[in-house]
DNA sequence: AAACATAGCAACCGCATTTCC
DNA sequence: GGGAAATGCGGTTGCTATGTT
């Protein structure tokens, strides 16, 4: 048997989708789903085959979508699972609500191809020598641990963090090679994810609150300098992170011995 | 300013797999 | 159980925006 190719019949469009044809599938599938792909357009009204209309909602008009640069998070996550699983970005995209394999597949040839993870779990950027001819590895970060889902495992840090303690907060923003060195001590802890929010009641260590990094307004300090410090870093989700390490995240320090005890 | 090169990404194609009858 | 249809998946293409010469 051969198989009609898709879009065969003439008469059916091809190509970038109207906002037209995007409003009329998203108002049939709100009403009726998406049952059967193959009998959708006829039903919507629109001069596309199945295939078009399952490929626009799925990778770009359902609503969970999650649209805008990727996280150093997710960088992380694609670039470890795809050194595990190969080119299923369909399994990578599983791990990454809401992002699609075909957006994945996309990022990964034009941003993530380039970097590789050898077996000793470092992450290298791919370069070419100086006649063109060969592909050299530099470092990219230090060893990175992939899996913390279950559980954490935050060390105390003896870094004198002091310099970087601005009272009345507590806390500030560090932009210097520092920030490099906890974000590294971070990322070999826990591989750059947080499986979820630690909580005093889950987290046996260091303790910080979201709440303390959304409402700066309301954050009493009970923080303070020491000598010698705990500390916890929030990675900022939605910062960007490329080459030139454009990131940021703050640092919280815990008063070892504070007079009020444990900060959460 | 124009021509050319490159990057980014939406969408298509065809094969593989799953589902249905 | 087998064949056809439907769907899923990964490779690839081609258009647009942006950068470079």
């Amino acid at each position: 048997m051969v198989r009609a190719p898709c879009c065969e019949k003439l008469g059916l469009k091809k190509g970038p989708w109207t906002t037209e044809e995007d409003e009329i599938l998203i108002s049939y599938i709100n009403k009726h789903g998406h049952s059967n792909w193959r009998a959708l357009p006829k039903l919507a009204g629109l001069l596309r085959c199945g295939k078009s209309c399952r490929l626009r909602w799925i990778n770009y008009l359902r609503p969970d979508i999650k649209r805008g640069n990727f996280t150093p998070e997710e960088q992380n996550t694609v670039l470890h699972l795809h050194e595990k699983l190969g080119n299923r970005w369909s399994a990578i995209a599983a791990q990454l609500p809401g992002r699609t394999d075909n957006e994945i597949k996309n990022f990964w040839h034009t941003h993530l191809k380039k970097r590789v993870v050898n077996k000793q779990g470092h992450v290298y950027e791919k370069q070419k020598s100086a006649d063109d001819s060969v592909i050299v590895e530099q470092p990219k970060s230090k060893p990175q641990k992939l899996d913390c889902s279950n559980h954490y495992e935050f060390p105390s840090y003896s870094f004198d963090l002091s310099p970087f303690i601005d009272s009345p907060t507590g806390y500030k923003e560090i932009e210097n090679e520092q920030h490099v060195e906890v974000f590294e001590a971070f990322h070999q802890t826990c591989g750059g994810h947080w499986p979820e929010e630690p909580s005093a009641e889950n987290f046996n260590g260091p303790v910080f609150n979201s709440s303390v990094v959304n409402d700066e307004e309301q954050h009493q300090p009970p923080f303070r300098a020491m000598d010698s410090v705990e500390f916890g870093c929030y990675y900022n989700n939605g910062a960007k992170m490329d080459d030139s390490m454009e990131f940021w995240y703050r640092v919280f320090v815990k008063a070892g011995g504070s007079p009020n005890g444990p900060a959460f």
